[in-house]
DNA sequence: GCCGCCGTAACTCTTTCGGGTGACCGTCGT
DNA sequence: ACGACGGTCACCCGAAAGAGTTACGGCGGC
């Protein structure tokens, strides 16, 4: 029983992730953490063969997370996956004992490879390759007065109230929420403000 | 200048404490943070005079925060904020070194007294009290389909799609949103959506 | 036994949303 | 100089949403 175990405190990315380390050849289960903290918990009850460890996440992080794992567990295999150019982190992670790390920017066939590679081979260590942002998921990009929107919404504040306290016309502000929801892929405000959430575009 | 710091990771609970310690006579400033990494990156460079932290936190936990806390600063004032029945994490922070903790289920007049006491006395140590749900914020209960039909929103399904997802009739789905919008104090949907997010009732 | 809450459903009425389209202006990059 | 993009505004139109109200059966608490 082969299982992969990834760690991602987006949840857009996680999945993204979860559903490309699922059609790898021989992986067999594909389980997720949101943090570091989640990984050591269930890590005495349930290891799995291969984790993709996010190196930025919020708490302990993808880092300090490698060090307790492989102290609890030597033989544990981590691949890092650095969103930005985190080298001080990928080099702390690597240097700690994660055996290699992805980095965004390429196709899923690379992560892929990556992956069978570790999987394969059990002393396998440091290939960087590269991530497509696609697959990632990389939040989209929204401009002031798009989260300014974005926000009056998750307050629960109408088209015309928006306007009013931006100094804006109602249809000012629809022609705002049109354009987010086309870039956050959103199907109406609620889909929206969710979207917003889960990319940490709101709070 | 006598400054508290209040860490918790629900926004909401965080803005009452906020709010109910910032009437507390003698308290000039109150700071907040919403995990146990922001609390330490910002100890160094501003200190305050009394902590209340939150024991569950995703992350670094409240109990870690205060191990390394009280290991970079021995002088340091923790109070302990239990939402729920976490004895444990209490115990293990107390024994840590916090001063006391406050258990959510009783007056803002209580938790204004520890407080006070906490500032008046720099060697007091372990008074519990309870602060009542009303000033902590409890997160409404929502039912099991009301949470559904939130989460249904939350992926920017319509009334109807919500219905046929779930075997009801739009007409039903529309209560079930009425009665959550109540119960969250939301004004539509994309209002409510973000209070799911905020109380934790969805992801 | 009654009251309150939940789940289900229907009806009406008004407001708001969301899509489509077009337009003008400024800025930035090429 | 041109085009892409962002910010502003307007108009139309159909589809939703939300508020209010009523109703009925079940279930748990007092």
């Amino acid at each position: 029983m082969t299982s992969v175990l990834v760690c991602d405190d987006s949840p857009l990315a996680r999945e993204a992730l979860r559903r490309a380390v699922a059609t790898v050849p021989g992986v067999e289960r594909v389980t997720t953490a949101a943090n570091g903290e989640e990984v050591l918990r269930r890590w005495g009850a349930d290891r799995s063969d291969l984790v993709l460890m996010d190196v930025r996440m919020p708490g302990l992080g993808g880092v300090e997370t490698v060090r307790r794992l492989l102290s609890a567990d030597p033989g544990a295999r981590i691949i890092m996956l650095t969103v930005a150019e985190d080298l001080d982190g990928v080099a702390l992670a690597v240097a700690a004992g994660a055996r290699g790390y992805l980095h965004k920017d390429a196709s899923r066939a690379e992560l892929r490879a990556t992956v069978t590679q570790a999987l394969a081979d059990p002393t396998w260590r440091l290939a960087p390759r590269r991530v497509r942002s696609s697959d990632m998921g990389a939040a989209p990009t929204l401009t002031a007065r798009e989260i300014q929107v974005l926000e009056g919404m998750s307050h629960g504040r109408s088209n015309a109230e928006i306007g009013r306290e931006l100094f804006l016309s109602e249809d000012t502000v629809k022609t705002h929420a049109r354009r987010l929801f086309k870039k956050l892929g959103a199907s109406d405000r609620a889909h929206a403000v969710a979207l917003g959430f889960r990319w940490g575009l709101v709070r």
